[in-house]
DNA sequence: CAACTAAGTGTATTATACACACTAACAAAA
DNA sequence: TTTTGTTAGTGTGTATAATACACTTAGTTG
């Protein structure tokens, strides 16, 4: 209930979205960080975020930015958590709704890479020096995929849309970060229905063929995976 | 990344709380609202909740407001979900970051429900009007008590430091909103060791007493549990 | 055609989940 | 003091799910 609703004189708190686009490449897990080039925290790293506009919802703000500065649309994108430290931005008091999304290996971002050096990709296990909290949010978002990946299919958002059986179990491991048994992985996603074969097969280098399968829902979707 | 310290010209947006305070009570799972007295929203019931001060964190903000216009503090409470919706407010623009708060029915704050009309208890089940989108975090809030009470030990929220276990399975029972079978109950409970014997009893009308149990942390912990 | 590489497959064992019904302890009433 | 009523408390067998584990197949390359 809010009998006020005039803000508190003379200053207000900032809203704002940060996101944590997730991505699995060269065999880690890795998050998209900009360089900051100015003000208080040049030079450290920082997830893609921006103020949200009087006229957007938060879901909105987050679709924006992630067009606006990452160069990608229509991905996997929830809500994370809202970090309202007093002390986590040095300039002024903010309010940041972190979100989390996930892009398949296939849309890498790969032009807006080549030609700014101050937007990488980098391992989640050796986060560079970050601003404000955002190192905790890559934190909490690393711990919402692991526990995630486990009861829903959202895995897919991490894949193209046909895939072999390996490269999947290789991104679940990944993810979790440990090995899997390949014949009890390959049950267990089956059995669920999480994936089904599209009948196709590919050729990679001088062995068998794989079969390619593709996700049975593209949509969040809970079901008992591992 | 923020590059704007300074908010868009003329107006923000208004940051608040809104705690939804669960228990069970009579058998039933009940959310504490208040009714507004005035305004566009005038006689429909709210969660408790305020804006964010310029000094306070967010759960800092969420603890005063639940002691200053609930009455309870040292309570179970953990964030639940951040809304942003344009239009959550005919008022004004207004983000509100929502907190699940659970109390025993011992601390059922009977002098406030006592002498205000204003304050009450509601079934979840049975929800009045209700003002902002307050509807919609109570249902995201007893989503999230259902879902967390099947792997953690939040249970002992909504319970007093010593009870039986008969009162322990209708608490899940109601919550879970189905029966449970008593052994299995009781097997699993104490298999992962969620509770221990106090080596009191509780002798309740004409019948055998029964042991009182308390939990074996009151720290929130997950754990595999039904 | 031999050697290499990754794909693909089945079974036995163990642990966990579930279904299910009677006895025990106390109070109150006859 | 015995009977009746009420809730507490307990164990086992069965079904399902989780785990551990090694060889054969289909293709490419030399």
């Amino acid at each position: 209930m809010k009998k006020n609703v005039t803000p508190p004189l003379g200053q207000s708190i900032l809203i704002a979205v940060d996101t944590a686009i997730f991505s699995v490449i060269d065999g880690a897990l890795r998050v998209l960080l900009i360089r900051i080039g100015s003000g208080p925290y040049e030079g450290k790293w920082a997830l893609p975020g921006g103020l949200v506009r009087m006229d957007e919802s938060l879901d909105q703000a987050a679709e924006r930015i992630l067009s606006e500065k990452a160069g990608v649309d229509d991905i996997y994108l929830e809500q994370l958590f809202t970090f309202g430290g007093v002390d986590r931005d040095v300039r002024g008091r903010s309010v940041s709704t972190a979100y989390f999304a996930l892009v398949n290996s296939d849309r890498c971002l790969p032009s807006t890479i080549e030609y700014y050096s101050d937007i990488a990709w980098h391992d989640t296990a050796h986060l560079p020096k970050m601003a404000f909290d955002h190192a905790k949010i890559v934190s909490v978002g690393v711990d919402r995929l692991r526990s995630k990946i486990g009861y829903s299919n959202i895995a897919y958002g991490l894949l193209p849309k046909e895939f072999t059986l390996t490269e999947l179990q290789t991104v679940y491991e990944i993810i979790l970060g440990h090995e899997l048994d390949k014949r009890n992985f390959r049950k267990k996603i089956l059995d669920i229905e999480l994936v089904k074969e599209t009948g196709k097969v590919r050729q990679s280098g001088q062995s068998r063929p794989a079969r390619l399968y593709s996700f049975t829902a593209r949509k969040p979707k809970t079901v008992e995976v591992l």
